[in-house]
DNA sequence: GAGTGGTCTAGACCACAGA
DNA sequence: CTGTGGTCTAGACCACTCT
């Protein structure tokens, strides 16, 4: 076995972080076919039952998928918006429309205390805010805040955000990393008033209810990289989570 | 192999489903030994590798869990909060209160047209309704009706789910049905009267808004068997989701 | 030391996709 | 037909738990 750099970790679970890392830096792109499980047995010098364990792994964690009789396949980047949809209220079937994404902003702060803690941050850490607005139909639904450590994401660019796939996607494109949702929170809130006015709720109306969620997501290590805050208008969409 | 009764299934598969049948009938009690892998093998005249496998995938579904170098066990039916939590918002590492359940009442009624579309029974179809109330620290903080399908709990008895482990337990208990989670909906919402004073929130308090969830669940051959409206005082505590 | 789950291999055969 | 993923077996060794 040529992997095993004495590392105590099952021969599997190496040749599985060593796939993670290269698709991580980009060496398949969405769709692209990986080497058959054979080819990888003898590259990495492992049987192909051993191999056949650390892609199965990588297929349940979404980095990728398989068809039968073709091939193993580089899975495209999730969205921004990973498993959830906005459905109508009670129905659990309904196809649901695309979401048009519109970046509104890159800033910086400091960490409050609870985000350095989720975070492992110091206190005031310096933070990057990526403010996006979604709409459905035209009419905003939804409004994003995603919070990211300046240190691990120096140089990013707005521009870089403007046109891509979203956080999700130009993290993995500029920076090689893969978030994956570790933990989300939910909330019933009255929505605050630099939201209400961002997404378009405006004087007369009355107070309206906003749904909030909090959203923490790490790196394939388990790093915790992303702070998310998400306000809804969830007066005619629900925020739909299907489970495993 | 004594199993393969022609059904074109893998082994495995066939192996899983007899022990998910074995399971849901009480053949073993929550943290009973499962015989060894090896046992399971002779007995069903498949390898071990192959009832392995069957096991491993019984153990993610979260019906069993193993220990090294003990055994394979089977794991306690999970509570009507399944995994999620009421935690401080903003804080993801906390440990959770428990929350003390309180039976009000089990009725009958008719589904409407969204309940009979998703539990796929016809229009106003029997219905039971099952009404829960959750309390933290003495104080109301959540609302729960089931709604089952009358026909598939025929003589389901208010007096089991005053004591018991709540609508879950009572039916792997009573009628050998485990349920999972299907999909969830959250929206938010202003509290509706009925729900308001049920929950304790009255009169001179202005208008409160709540987490309204709704729930699919479905049995292991995945027929859906509940609807879940719950509603979550959420100014205090926010609904929590772990990702695996 | 005996018994359990955890990993790994080598080889076999099947089912499916595509030239 | 070849190449791919999907299933299955038999046997080996390791790591852990309990007596």
């Amino acid at each position: 076995m040529t992997v095993n750099t004495l590392k105590r970790q099952p021969l599997y679970v190496q040749v599985k972080q060593l796939l993670q890392q290269r698709i991580a830096g980009g060496e398949w792109q969405a769709h692209d076919a990986l080497p058959s499980e054979w080819e990888l047995a003898d590259e990495l010098g492992a049987s192909q039952g051993t191999v056949r364990k650390a892609l199965t792994e990588l297929v349940d964690a979404g980095l990728l998928y398989r068809q039968q009789g073709r091939g193993t396949y580089a899975a495209p980047v999730p969205g921004d918006w990973g498993e959830a949809r906005l459905l109508t209220p009670g129905l659990f079937a309904e196809q649901p429309d695309e979401l048009a994404r519109e970046f509104l902003g890159l800033s910086r702060f400091n960490a409050s205390e609870d985000i350095a803690e989720a975070l492992q941050l110091r206190r005031l850490a310096p933070l990057l805010r990526i403010r996006q607005l979604w709409r459905r139909h035209g009419a905003p639904v939804a409004l994003d805040d995603a919070l990211l450590p300046a240190e691990a994401f120096d140089g990013l660019d707005a521009r870089w955000l403007r046109g891509s796939a979203g956080v999700y996607g130009t993290l993995q494109q500029r920076y090689g990393v893969r978030l994956h949702v570790v933990s989300e929170q939910f909330r019933a809130e009255m929505l605050p008033r630099e939201e209400a006015s961002l997404l378009g709720v405006t004087g007369m109306v009355a107070d309206v209810p906003a749904l909030c969620l909090l959203r923490l997501s790490a790196d394939m290590q388990g790093r915790p990289l992303e702070w998310r805050q998400r306000y809804c208008l969830t007066h005619q969409l629900a925020y739909t989570v299907k489970h495993g």
